[in-house]
DNA sequence: AGCACGCCGACT
DNA sequence: GTCGGCGTGCTC
């Protein structure tokens, strides 16, 4: 028996299958989706049975031994991965290893400790052993296969062990999982009739078209979603449902394990790395029908899919745009839908505007929910010119915000204040020399954190002490600038000093279980002001919240990237969501210096269709998605000069082979250094791919031995 | 990713 | 004359 083996070495030089033999005593054990340890050169590597085969050419080497009994990659991943391959020209490994938890990533750093019952189970009822006590083994099993080990204190050890050795007994060790959810079902809300019809139209209507659910926030998506999964369930069929990171609150998982109990599944990265391993064990033997977390989720070892969501469908969190395979969940979860002849369902209030726009020209399925549940009306939204108000005050909080919150406060309900932190952090400038600082390996300044009182490069993760004089010219006076939610509660504490602040960022959150408790004591009114960043933005459900101030709406605004107008909106659509959702009318304030912005104004009308028209236009015009497709090309390296020729080389073959393509750049990156690497990018506008991805994986193929050069390629970026 | 092979500079 | 630099190429 000859078995082809992908080893666990993400390097392009290697990403191909190896034959090796296999050793008569392992050939039973083995099947195609295990992990074997193999030699491999003088070291010895974990890799991926992918081919069983007769017999090999080469002269082989032979498997070591074999890391799973079970299947880690089945039929349908070992298929999705080679598309995968194809699609976003990753390696074939890294295809694979992005399916998997990392505690079954080779090298993965962490050991995972996984906690074992030992159950012990009666293997010989005749065993004439004199001096052991059968007789009261055979009493103790009389009813049962399997007896924990605890039980078993009547045998001593040493009686245990010689029945053991004898295989009388045969211990069996069975995996303790971590997470526990609890069971207590809640009843089901009755549906509306148009959140009926959208059940309906999901459960028996053409699953080869995905669905998109365009639902204005507070008109019931969840509940939907629930609905149709309880439909899929009864008919034996299991549900991926996939919520961007950010907004995997508690509260959602909450809300559906409360429903379904212990079916449910939870994949996400406040887990640890060994929580995540029993969830995904769980998930492979059939032990969990819902799974729910963020993008990769949607690689769950689920058999018998019956239903896909994505909620929030237009989060770029969907995109992995950081390393290879640089996918979208979007695309897999259409994959497997058809793999599996399933729905897709796409949920957001803010559609993309690519998936918008394949509804309207069918190619998806629109759904709309265009009502809150109960009839609540959509908040009323006011726009604060901050151009005249910055004059008058060098405050974060205008006095109409303040008296707002006041009112608020006074009549018992609660307030979200949030602050806008896109693309923008605290930073210290000098007030002599007006010198930031910045890293030493990266073209970018340093970030101040105020707790540990520590300059931190978000590129590299350099760290240095903030330091007490200027470096540039020894001046003493450094002081931070820009906001943050820690200089917003003290401006609240200062000029609402009745009022109880709850802060929550990442650095109050980090603690695990933090948010859960910060989210209960909110909803238990044990503050009055729920003040955050992107955190504070999206799902969160309070019925008392009557009012939503967004401090700053500009910095999303103005990041120079295609999409900032479309994500701004759809940030500001989904903060002002948060207010007025139960019988109380609920309020918005956004403070802006851009109160003319038509990302604003449309917030201000919710009006998304119209947004959605006015945007459409830009982006045809500009020649932006989703009239074009669009690539990204990154090169890089060391050596800046070498690195631009290269780059240089590259757009001009490009230039010769591919036509009615544009062609952009090469220029170098907003961030050019990091970490002493020097960046290029070019850009590739489309509309049909023709020779394209041959191309450029000609000119990956073409890099792969320059170790001075290094190509990465991304198809549809979710931003430059 | 490792690790060996190989062809050029500064040393006992 | 050797030790060792890291560029190049291979791993079934």
């Amino acid at each position: 028996m000859v078995v082809g083996v992908l080893v666990q070495l993400a390097s392009q030089n290697v990403d191909k299958i190896f034959d090796y033999s296999v050793p008569k005593e392992l050939e039973d054990s083995m099947q195609v989706g295990i992990r074997v340890l193999v030699p491999f050169g003088r070291q010895t590597l974990e890799g991926f049975v992918l081919e069983i085969k007769d017999s090999s050419p080469l002269e082989l080497k032979e498997v070591y031994s074999i890391v799973d009994y079970d299947i880690v990659l089945n039929k349908e991943l070992l298929a999705l991965g080679k598309e995968i391959q194809k699609d976003t020209l990753s390696t074939l490994i890294s295809a694979y290893q992005v399916m998997l938890p990392k505690a079954l990533k080779a090298k993965a750093g962490t050991t995972i400790r996984k906690k074992f019952h030992t159950f012990y189970q009666l293997e010989q009822r005749d065993y004439l052993g004199t001096s052991l006590p059968q007789k009261k083994i055979l009493e103790l099993f009389h009813d049962r296969k399997m007896i924990p080990k605890e039980e078993l204190t009547s045998i001593s050890l040493s009686a245990l062990s010689t029945l053991v050795e004898k295989k009388v007994l045969l211990p069996v060790f069975i995996e303790d999982y971590r997470l526990k959810y609890e069971v207590h079902k809640e009843s089901k809300k009755v549906l509306t009739p148009l959140q009926q019809e959208v059940v309906t139209k999901v459960i028996q209507g053409d699953y080869r078209k995905p669905f998109l659910l365009f639902g204005v926030t507070g008109s019931g998506k969840t509940e939907v979603y629930m609905n149709i999964i309880e439909h899929v369930l009864n008919q034996g069929k299991t549900a991926i449902i996939l919520v961007p990171e950010i907004s995997l609150t508690p509260q959602m998982v909450e809300q559906f394990s409360n429903r379904f109990g212990n079916q449910i599944a939870a994949l996400h990265s406040a887990l640890s790395d060994g929580e995540k391993y029993d969830e995904w064990r769980r998930i492979a033997r059939g032990e969990a029908s819902i799974v729910i977390g963020a993008r990769s989720a949607i690689f769950a070892p689920l058999k018998n899919i019956g239903i896909i969501i994505m909620d929030e469908e237009h989060s770029d969190s969907y995109k992995q745009g950081d390393k290879d395979p640089r996918y979208h969940a979007r695309d897999i979860a259409i994959w497997r839908a058809k793999y599996h002849a399933c729905p897709v369902l796409l949920g957001s209030a803010t559609p993309s505007l690519e998936s918008m726009a394949r509804a309207q020209k069918e190619v998806y399925q629109l759904l709309t929910l265009t009502e809150r549940v109960n009839g609540r009306k959509l908040p009323d939204v006011e726009i604060i010119d901050m151009n005249q108000e910055a004059k008058k005050s060098s405050s974060h909080l205008t006095v109409q915000l303040l008296n707002e919150i006041n009112d608020c406060i006074d009549r018992g309900e609660q307030a979200i204040l949030f602050l806008n932190r896109r693309g923008f952090s605290t930073f210290v400038t000098c007030k002599n020399c007006a010198e930031t600082i910045k890293c030493p390996h990266c073209d970018i300044t340093l970030t101040y954190h105020k707790s540990n009182r520590m300059l931190r490069c978000h590129y590299c993760g350099y760290a240095t002490p903030l330091p007490k004089v200027c470096p540039n010219c020894g001046e003493e006076a450094l002081s931070d600038l820009g906001v943050g939610t820690e200089k917003i509660e003290e401006e609240l504490h200062n000029l609402l000093p009745y009022a109880k602040v709850l802060r929550m960022d990442v650095d109050t959150t980090s603690r695990k279980g933090a948010h859960k408790k910060m989210i209960d004591a909110f909803r238990g009114h044990e503050y009055d002001i729920l003040l955050g960043t992107q955190i504070v933005a999206k799902g969160l459900d309070f019925s008392d919240v009557t009012l939503v101030g967004v401090i700053n709406a500009d910095t999303s605004l103005n990041i120079p990237d295609f999409r900032s107008s479309e994500n701004t909106y759809s940030l500001l659509s989904q903060v002002a969501g948060r207010s007025g959702r139960s019988s109380k009318q609920g309020k918005v304030l956004i403070q802006t210096f851009n109160p003319d912005h038509y990302a604003i104004s449309y917030v201000k009308r919710h009006d998304y269709l119209g947004f959605y028209k006015e945007e459409m236009v830009i982006r045809r015009k500009l020649g932006y998605p989703p009239y074009y497709f669009l690539c990204y090309i990154k090169i890089s390296g060391r050596d800046s000069k070498y690195i631009y020729q290269e780059a240089l080389k590259i757009k001009q073959s490009l230039d010769c082979s591919l036509e009615h393509t544009t062609i952009l750049g090469p220029t170098s990156l907003p961030i050019f250094r990091v970490n002493n690497i020097y960046r290029y990018g070019i850009i590739l506008k489309y509309k049909r791919e023709d020779k394209l991805r041959s191309e450029l994986s000609h000119i990956k193929n073409h890099y792969k031995t320059n170790s001075k050069v290094r190509i990465d390629i991304d198809f549809s970026p979710s931003h430059f």
